[in-house]
DNA sequence: TATGAATGAGCTTTCATTCAT
DNA sequence: AATGAATGAAAGCTCATTCAT
């Protein structure tokens, strides 16, 4: 009644639906969206189905939330392009992809996943492509900046290692020496060509 | 006594089997494996849903002999390495990758799909593992012959481009510049180091 | 073409025919007649599914020929009443029942089978029913002949005996003592009680 | 926060598995565990073919329940065994065994059909047979108690009686005079031979 | 707000039956 | 007469979604 409690249900209610997100996220990027049952959701996450019903209208919205939810990463991530020198924007873009803290969130083979799906998808699909096509056109301008020879075949490069490193990452896990790659990538392509 | 003599049996029953494995690949492929129903496969590939239960006992026997029958291409993919100069070798393994005809082939995006499930698939991903690991071995061998730097962490990258390209043009389609990217790996990496 | 190659086939035809009649016998009775499959059948007696078909419309008619094909055994059985005295025919009665090959038979269990699915084979347990009751009948008669004090129920009672026996041997097996237990009965219900 | 209490919960649970037990025990017994379909239970029962499986995760796991279920009585039945004079006892068993009620109980069926199926519901006879054989035994120690002459074949005989008249009470139904088999049982078993 | 029993459309699978040869 | 590939209706089972409380 008091205002005191109206925000202790928003905050309860924040919890659940966070709870909800974070296991949906994990369950969606581990066993695919099809193969993630709103039971094991509600199981996992500790509520009933029907609450899940509350807060998301269907599966699918559920699906399309855990999306949203994870594209705030990629909006984090594009902000490394806003500061000064093209190394150091380079450097710090190398460093974000593999992040250990990234490299382990679920969202990634989501990503992945969503995208190698584009017939089913394709409402999502029509929303990631062109964050990827965005990514390679901003290589390529820092690229050229940092005299590169052939800035648009070598953003093409970066961009599939950058994937194709998460990629290999998801499929090795903690074995993949991450870091040696990483400063490898960083070694050439952080360095202007004279 | 036969109406028919085995060899017509065999011939109707190869054909069919091919048939329901092809439109399998297919929509596995594209639908994933979830996503696709006997009764697709059935209509698609023009035989009844009983039919398929004739020559596969599961939906998920049906899914291990789509991806043996794929595994096939892989097999040819190694063949590349037996022949001459690392340099050749390494051009011929390029060109094989990025073929059209290989690169259009759906079991990449099969492949991709199952290793990002390995809870799910992990029959599967526990075959698929290994021949990347075998690759990415094949390929440092290649390197260090050539002469290069850093043949270990060179050939993780070259691993990774290899899928990452593939991702990419499978995210893309014809629009990719798929011959304009091989041409730029060839100069790179078909080149001894002196 | 020759008569002599008309009597071949002929003989083929009832050879194939008598085949399968014994196979889904054995098949209806130890596996139920919904629980085997033409398949089985055919496999088990060495035909082809669509010969079956040649011999029998449907595989209902298939039951109802196997139950035919059973009922001459119990045809046989009844003969045993014609004869001489009513011990005597007590005595043969008895012997019959538990006669080894006539307790082999699968169609004991069969017949036990049927009758218990009365809603689903009223048809069969229509006929077979009635040959219950004419035995009890039959045993009634005998058993005044022979003096017994109220041979009404001592004629269901060795009906259930008979009956009962002939469950219990079934699910026991060889171990089951038949022909002391056949003695006994003998003992019992083939003397004239004075 | 709980809408219904857990017992009102538990209390609907119950009552809806209940009703499909019955229905399904009813059902297997006059149509048979293969004649019976998911469909024909949930119509009878009046609930949803969803909602059996809420309860039972298979058809097969049905059975298994319905079977423990009807075990219980047969539990009950072999309490009799613990009174005190044999005459008793001997008496108190065939009243229980042609009890109209228990007659009545499709179970008795269940477990005939059951039984004759020893290759699908090994499973199942693997537990039944057994008890069918302590019954013999105990009949066997009465009999001997009561000063019976051959008491093992005379346990045998009784045991084979009492399957042979419920199995022709399935058959004949409501016109078999078991009222008056009972009394006839009673005054041959449950008199000390001298 | 929160629960989980209940529903039913739709999926996988089975199998009697047909049919071209 | 004989084969077995092919069919499709119907069965077992799953799961997103609803709803009474």
């Amino acid at each position: 009644m008091s205002p005191r409690t109206k925000e202790q249900f928003e905050e309860m209610r924040e919890k659940s639906r966070t709870k909800i997100l974070n296991t949906a996220l994990e369950l969606f990027a581990t066993h695919s969206y099809r193969g993630t049952t709103i039971d094991q959701i509600a199981k996992k996450s500790g509520v009933s189905k029907g609450l899940i019903y509350n807060y998301f209208s269907s599966k699918e919205e559920l699906l399309q939330e855990v999306i949203d939810y994870g594209l705030q990463i990629f909006e984090e991530f594009m902000v490394v392009f806003e500061e000064d020198s093209p190394e150091k924007i380079m450097r710090g873009l190398i460093e974000f992809s593999f992040a250990p803290e990234l490299m382990n969130n679920d969202f990634y083979m989501l990503y992945f996943s969503l995208l190698l799906q584009p017939l089913i998808f394709e409402k999502y699909t029509g929303v990631l492509k062109p964050l990827w096509l965005e990514l390679i056109t901003r290589l390529e301008s820092l690229l050229r900046q940092m005299g590169f020879d052939d800035p648009e075949n070598e953003a093409r490069l970066l961009g599939a290692i950058i994937d194709g490193i998460q990629f290999h990452y998801l499929l090795i896990g903690g074995e993949y020496p991450l870091e040696e790659i990483k400063q490898f990538l960083i070694e050439r392509y952080c360095h202007p060509k004279k």
